[in-house]
DNA sequence: CCTGAAAACGAACGTTCGTGCTATATTGCG
DNA sequence: CGCAATATAGCACGAACGTTCGTTTTCAGG
């Protein structure tokens, strides 16, 4: 058995997997998907190319690893968070909100991550284009699911239809993060804040009977 | 003095120039406007590559030219026609209508060209970025001063702030652009034309006094 | 210490890219 | 016809790309 041999020198690999997929998610928001390349990543990183491309086998698998990478990242810093609020009005605000605070703070260097992937592999077909409509499909369904929670509780205006409202906040957020990227305008996002909670706000509704501070869970903090 | 003579070969050129553009704006639309190579935009049009590449002198005189064309294209299908209505609400409605037309209709093959191509050259400084980021600046300045006009002719809500909703009408058409490249979701020109002249009609006014069918332009189609 | 597998390396391959340099058609004018 | 100018073609270059291959380093377990 070579279990506990190779685990142990495997340890080591992961680590540089783990390296290598965290400046390639850098890399790929500013350069793009294709023009990560794999000489520059692996000086960039401190390797051989051919070290680095054992890793992964194919440019194409490098760039789906990158995918999967980043969507971890956005898991961690953008879902999770927001789902510490409570299902409903609470947690659609949150997501919203903590989308853009995402955004701006540049969580990766070339701003969001997959507005920029999909823009570029929207008609190139294959694998990693795959991936990244199926993510972001997640994250519209995500989107609207949170709204008909919030309609459910009897927190949301129940005629608005959650597939339209979550087509408009993506809009605007790609909008807003095309015009930062484009124009530099840090305005643009307070610009798409303010239209998208002007929406949210318009929409929702006291819930009937509930006490005035529900249970909420409040962070320490 | 060269002149007769010159122009008259220039003919030939200038046709082969425009033949190249043309073509070139199609691939850019598809491929990229980096993806856009000289090698194979030479053999789509049947030439030699370096026959094509004295016509532009370098990659980036091609790319600012293919810009320019779509630019004119880009003039020719959506603003001079929407200009065909009278100054006010009435060219405002046509702006956001043609361009759903023009985006819907693939009059570049691969989407909206100047959505695909802000998203490339974001984060690549340079001649090519600063002439993109300058025409999508007349895109919103045209929007704003369509919402400004309409509101001095009193038929558009005063109190709306023209650069916001023009930041917004030009997310959803983003946005809308961006869902059919990579769902190819046809709904999604349905939602954003729909969350567009929602917000118009909101804005809304009539004309205080004017008569019931105002000077308007008649075409005779 | 020795072994052997995992990891990283270095050099090379074939291709494609942008870009020069030189030569050949084409065509109106004198 | 020959001239001058323009358009196009042919060819070669250096660089960068993804990829392959054989070798060397590293290190836990026997």
């Amino acid at each position: 058995m070579k279990t506990a041999a190779s685990k142990a020198r495997q340890a080591q690999g992961d680590k540089s997997h783990q390296a290598i997929l965290e400046e390639a998610v850098h890399l790929a928001s500013v350069e793009g998907l294709e023009g990560l390349t794999i000489g520059r990543l692996a000086t960039a990183i401190g390797m051989s190319k051919s070290g680095l491309f054992a890793h992964f086998g194919s440019k194409e698998g490098l760039q789906l690893a990158t995918v999967e990478a980043a969507r971890s990242i956005f898991v961690d810093k953008v879902i999770a968070p927001a789902f510490k609020a409570e299902k409903g009005l609470a947690r659609l605000n949150r997501l919203c909100d903590i989308w853009f605070d995402y955004a701006e703070s540049h969580v990766f260097r070339g701003g969001c991550f997959f507005a920029a992937a999909a823009s570029e592999f929207d008609s190139r077909p294959g694998r990693v284009r795959d991936r990244i409509a199926e993510i972001m499909r997640e994250w519209f369904g995500l989107l609207s699911q949170s709204i008909s929670e919030a309609q459910e509780a009897k927190e949301f205006d129940p005629t608005v239809d959650p597939v339209q409202l979550a087509f408009e906040i993506n809009s605007l957020e790609i909008g807003a993060n095309w015009a930062l990227q484009l124009f530099d305008d840090q305005n643009a996002f307070k610009r798409a804040r303010e239209a998208v909670f002007a929406r949210l706000k318009a929409h929702s509704r006291r819930r009937k009977s509930g006490p005035k501070a529900p249970g909420k869970k409040r962070k320490a903090s």
